[in-house]
RNA sequence: GGCGCAGUAGUUCAGUCGGUUAGAAUGCCAGCCUGUCACGCUGGAGGUCGAGGGUUCGAGCCCCUUCUGCGUCGCCA
């Protein structure tokens, strides 16, 4: 039976007191983490956010105390007045571990089901168990360490821009689709039959607005939707830092970002970053890492190997440089005494990125490779060279067009590193990538396509190339780097409306096009936009990196899994019929045979619980 | 949409060549126990081997389909 709290009042958190608090009366409440009833000697673990405490019933203690302790269970809320005192046999591996509480009245304010998993640090359980039980999985302590470090870091990060006079506005969160970009999440209108909102992908469109409003430096923590596929770092909501700022250029921002950074790493990781951070052009990323995110906390750096393997007499190689392509190599230390098998692993894994093959040799006396009979010693010295290789290295190479053999030479870099631990634990690179591409040429649609966004600003000296040569144009765009993720992005947007109308005919929108997207904000820019720019981070990555964690779901409080749903919730599901009504829509008959099969299926596991209860 | 990994007791896992009644640890329940903290001791309960179909005298194990979770490519202005 559940007791009232009545009467008593908690006067601290478990692990929030100290030897100063011996003697002290005190009342703790929270969970049974563990009851070890000794026969007329009972201990319970008290657990909350804090910590542990250790409760004390003994036959000092009034008799009710007593038989309620004895029917105490894991996860048990429990409410204990009592008074502090140093424990007869201390506990050195428990932070409170000289401390426990002699409890005077202990009171039930819960039962509880036996959990489907234990709660304690280090997680047993598989995910999905995790996520169905979310709210307990949440009750570990790591996990709650995790929300206590996502809430530090938001704190840090109001502080600072506060501090630096940015102003927190929110925007919509029901707004209007804008098909650029990623697929929107829709919600129809009951008012009006057959249009909808979006939820936003980002504030972006808002907080440019913003700076036409005069407010000249915006910040928020702003939540974002997207209805693409999920990754271990990437969930349909997540949250941004986005910040903008007026009348500033690239350096203007960086520099007030520079500081931020500084200043979360040394109020949360205790870590003095240098500044300025190190740069490099999206051009020089590509080609030395085969990536726009390089992790440089190591190297094993690509090189164009062309010239030199050009005349090898291996025919792919040869073919690939004839066509245009090239043939790019990363040397890896100590990688010849990696097994035949290991490495066709490797070349298994470039397959994933397009790659046609992985092409090795080792760097020995005697070298052996898929293309050892092509490469004579001569040429040996020379790769080893270029690539800095030693021997007892061995050299990887892929041939291609040279966006497939980068991109995938680049992920095998850091798929090598990570298979052979060449990453340093504990060190953080954080990096500039600048100059990016303006555009891409979309393929399937034929046309180009803004890298970043369509208002994202051409470098001045580029401005020209858009009538000659468009592709090679650099865009005042920039991102933030840690270790391998894209921890945010930015960039200058354009303020004139010439260059705005240039940028929109390129991407090949008409003047109509554009207006019925983009007008509201194109109008806005005719009464007077003041030259603008800002960036956005991945709060959730942010918090994931530096809780040294591998899944932005860690630091998510309720997560979706890869398929979007949440299994926790049950969302999305099936609503009422009046619902649909009210909206206009009508379900497929598929969805309706669906929607039956679910009904019948839910139907039956009530009938079992039922059962079961009765 | 593609590829890969996983699914056996509440949980984490083992399960040999396809062969008797599917095991271990932990958790849970009951009893005993005055300094435990992975408490201890004694006893007990607990299984749709993810689901469906097939092969076979016989399937946790082999085949097909399917569901679920994870990773990843595509995708993510």
């Amino acid at each position: 039976m559940a007791e009232s709290i009545y009467g008593m009042k908690r006067t601290a958190r478990c692990a929030e007191v100290s030897t100063e608090d011996i003697g002290n009366e005190i009342t703790l409440m929270g969970w049974c983490h563990k009851q070890r009833d000794l026969g007329g000697l009972i201990f319970i673990t008290l657990r909350d956010r804090s910590g542990e405490m250790q409760l004390l019933i003994d036959e000092e203690s009034p008799a009710a105390a007593q038989a309620a302790a004895a029917k105490v269970r894991s996860e048990y809320v429990v409410a204990a007045r009592g008074t502090l005192q140093r424990r007869a046999s201390p506990n050195p591996n428990m932070p409170t571990g000289e401390l426990e509480l002699h409890v005077e009245e202990l009171r039930v304010l819960a039962e509880a089901q036996t959990p489907p998993f234990y709660i304690e640090e280090n997680v047993s359980a598989n995910e999905s168990l995790r996520l169905k039980y979310r709210y307990l999985d949440l009750r570990r302590p790591d996990m709650q360490k995790n929300f206590m470090l996502r809430h530090q870091i938001t704190k840090v990060t109001r502080d600072y821009f506060d501090k630096q006079g940015f102003l927190d506005i929110e925007t919509p969160i029901l707004t209007k689709s804008t098909p650029e970009g990623a697929r929107d999440y829709l919600v129809p209108s009951r008012v009006f039959n057959g249009k909808f909102f979006a939820l936003p992908q980002s504030p972006q469109l808002f907080k440019q607005l913003l700076m036409v409003s005069g407010f000249d430096r915006y910040m928020q923590i702003a939540r974002c939707f997207r209805d693409e596929d999920l990754r271990a770092d990437r969930q349909p909501e997540f949250t941004q830092i986005d910040v903008e700022m007026a009348f500033v250029n690239i350096e203007d921002v960086i520099s007030v970002n520079e500081g931020f950074l500084q200043e979360l790493f040394r109020k949360v990781k205790g870590i003095e970053i240098q500044l300025p951070l190190p740069r490099l052009t999206y051009a020089e990323a590509m080609d030395r890492f085969g990536s726009d995110k390089p992790d440089t906390r190591f190297g094993m750096e690509l090189k164009d190997v062309s010239h030199i393997v050009a005349q090898s007499g291996f025919s792919v190689f040869a073919n690939t440089i004839e066509a245009g392509g090239s043939v790019r190599m990363i040397s890896v230390p100590g990688g010849a005494s990696l097994s035949r098998k290991e490495i066709d692993s490797l070349g298994e894994y470039v397959k994933t990125y397009r790659a046609k093959g992985l092409a090795w040799l080792t760097v020995e006396d005697h070298p052996r490779g898929s293309i050892n009979k092509f490469i004579d010693h001569t040429m040996l010295n020379h790769l080893a060279g270029v690539g800095e290789a030693h021997g007892g290295d061995l050299l990887l190479f892929i041939a291609d067009q040279n966006d497939v053999a980068l991109n995938a030479l680049g992920a095998l870099r850091t798929e090598v590193a990570r298979r052979l631990n060449l990453i340093p634990e504990n060190s953080y690179n954080l990096l500039w990538v600048t100059e990016f591409p303006l555009l891409e040429f979309d393929e399937e649609a034929q046309r180009y396509v803004a890298m970043h966004h369509p208002f994202t600003s051409p470098m001045d000296e580029d401005i020209a190339l858009l009538d000659t040569d468009p592709k090679t144009a650099r865009a005042k765009a920039y991102d933030i780097v840690l270790n391998g993720t894209e921890l945010g992005g930015g960039s200058i947007r354009i303020h004139d409306q010439a260059l705005q109308q240039k940028m929109f005919s390129l991407l090949g929108f008409t003047q109509e096009q554009a207006w019925s997207r983009f007008g509201f904000l194109l109008e806005a820019f005719t009464y007077g936009v003041p030259p603008h720019g800002g960036i956005a981070y991945g709060l959730d990555r942010i918090v994931m990196l530096l809780g040294g964690l591998d899944s932005i779901r860690d630091v998510i409080a309720f997560p979706k899994v890869q398929n979007s749903s949440c299994l926790l919730t049950g969302a999305p599901d099936y609503v009422d019929q009046q619902q649909l009504v009210e909206i206009g829509l009508e379900l497929s008959d598929e969805a309706k045979m669906l929607q039956t099969a679910d009904q019948n299926k839910n139907t039956e596991t009530a009938d079992r619980q039922t059962d079961t209860n009765g």
